[in-house]
RNA sequence: UCCUCAAUAGCUCAAUGGCAGAGCAUGCGGCUGUUAACCGCAGGGUUGCUGGUUCGAGUCCAGCUUGAGGAGCCA
């Protein structure tokens, strides 16, 4: 009596007569032989039909499978060093099978396929082993997420998606009409955190966010996922601490639990492996003055004016892959001008023009995929830096009315998912890590 | 919003201004160890749209549309 298994377990089978219910991902004939890549969702392994084994009849239905049939195939697991799969080695030689759907000619062969052909076809993408390996990631990335956070006292709760003003200014918001009013998608759950510590101490929120940027880059999302811790009692030293634990428990989790999957999508795992605390630290001025001496060296014109900065600029992304590139571990910046960063920053001591402001920019260019910093805990300063920015006080003064019963330091962070999934399978482009991107020119399918 | 590039068979791409091509996919045949197999045969085209130059335009020019990469903005 066959056991029904999924391919993931294939290993703990050798030798049992087993039944897999899957799809046909690729077929080969050879003569007498077939050899069939049959995937479950859990893996992929190599089903081989033996005509003189299974019958004339069987043989040839099988044969004339076209791609993502779906089948149920019953055989005998054995090792196989040639055999290919995820996880490779392992073979099941087909003793019986059940076609449910002969398919005909299913768009995406394993070949070549251009991008715009490939995401008009995400529906049907997300069954390559690529993109099957990317999101298998990313459930892990989430899941060490939470469970990292869980472990360290944090409620996950959660914070509104429609809201009805901006914590950075509308200019990059999506509008939504909200019974006759004016709201906005949440671009961060950041300002609610912030009302949630003071009830629960440390907290965290973790979901989609929304930001109507025009931005058309390999960085770039309009919907993307988000988790921002809050600590009540935390200043900047605390947090680049604590940052540098979360980001390098995330990655040594996903390493260790879904190494299959990244070296399918042939990462470098050394480099995963070289990310643990602690992560070099610089100043902005210091970044300043390293980009500075970066542009002197450079010979090419066209780099010398990607890279031009002055102090009080923000950077770029030029800017960020030139500092990266010199770290094998992502790099903390502190202490950016006030005047690039939000309005409820805390000021440096003795230092109005810096805020106490941190970024963690990812290695090898992914850029930055953290943004965090310490809040302003003073109700007068708080008031003052939002007429500053010319945002309306009447949709702040809860905000500010934290500060008036019981302010305490508080810092937070906002981690972005997709970049850190591109980061982690050095993925080229961040429109892989979602299973549906809603991009600039995108929301179909 | 700006800069650069692209659009030809289902897919990936070729084609000095002069007959519209290949590989893959598909169908048929062959092969007992394939890994994006291989060998043989077959079918498959409004060259993104509109106009212009020319004896002749896939190719040159203008405009448009769609897409890609980047800048800015950002996680």
């Amino acid at each position: 009596m066959a056991t029904e298994i999924r391919i993931e377990q294939i290993a703990n089978h050798v030798g049992q007569e087993v039944t897999i219910k899957g799809w046909l991902y690729a077929s080969t004939p050879k003569g007498k032989l077939l050899f069939m890549r049959l995937r479950d969702g859990s893996g992929i392994t190599q089903a081989v039909a033996f005509r003189p084994e299974i019958g004339d009849e069987q043989f040839e239905l099988l044969k004339r499978l076209g791609q993502e049939s779906s089948l149920i195939v019953t055989g005998t697991v054995r090792n196989n060093e040639r055999a290919p799969g995820i996880p490779k080695g392992y073979e099941v030689g087909v003793t019986a099978v059940t076609v449910l759907q002969n398919v005909s000619d299913y768009p995406i062969t394993p070949k070549e396929h251009g991008v715009e052909f490939l995401m008009d076809n995400r529906h049907l993408w997300l069954r390559s082993s690529q993109q099957w390996a990317i999101m298998r990631v990313r459930a892990t990335i989430k899941r060490a997420i939470i469970d990292f956070l869980d472990n360290q006292g944090f409620l996950n709760i959660d914070t509104p998606i429609i809201t009805p003003s901006a914590a950075e200014g509308t200019s990059t918001l999506f509008e939504v009409n909200y019974f006759d009013e004016k709201a906005y998608l949440a671009q961060t759950g950041q300002l609610y955190n912030e009302a949630n510590i003071m009830a629960f101490g440390k907290v965290y929120c973790f979901g989609p966010t929304f930001r109507a940027e025009k931005s058309k880059t390999r960085r770039h999302l309009a919907e993307f996922w988000m988790v921002e811790p809050e600590m009540a009692y935390f200043d900047l030293d605390d947090l680049m601490a604590f940052e540098e634990q979360f980001v390098s428990y995330i990655v040594q989790t996903t390493l260790a639990q879904r190494r299959n999957e990244l070296e399918y999508l042939e990462r470098d795992l050394t480099v995963l492996e070289k990310i643990t605390p602690p992560f070099p630290r610089i100043s902005y001025d210091e970044a300043i003055a390293r980009i500075h001496a970066i542009r002197d060296a450079s010979d090419d014109p066209q780099q010398k004016e990607l890279l031009a900065i002055e102090w009080g600029d923000d950077f770029g992304s030029p800017h960020e892959t030139e500092l990266t590139k010199r770290f094998d571990k992502p790099l903390f910046v502190y202490g950016y001008p006030t005047q690039v960063k939000a309005f409820y920053m805390e000021p440096w001591s003795g230092r109005p023009e810096v805020c106490k402001s941190v970024d963690l920019l990812a290695p090898e260019g992914y850029g930055e995929i953290i943004g965090g910093s310490e809040r302003m805990s003073d109700p007068d300063m708080l008031i003052a830096a939002i007429q500053r920015h010319e945002l309306p006080l009447e949709h702040y003064q809860w905000y500010v009315e934290l500060r008036k019963y019981g302010s305490v330091p508080h810092s937070g962070f906002g981690l972005g998912l997709e970049r850190t999934v591109a980061w982690i399978c050095g993925l080229d482009h961040i429109r892989q890590t979602s299973p549906f991107p809603r991009t600039l020119n995108r929301m179909k399918p």
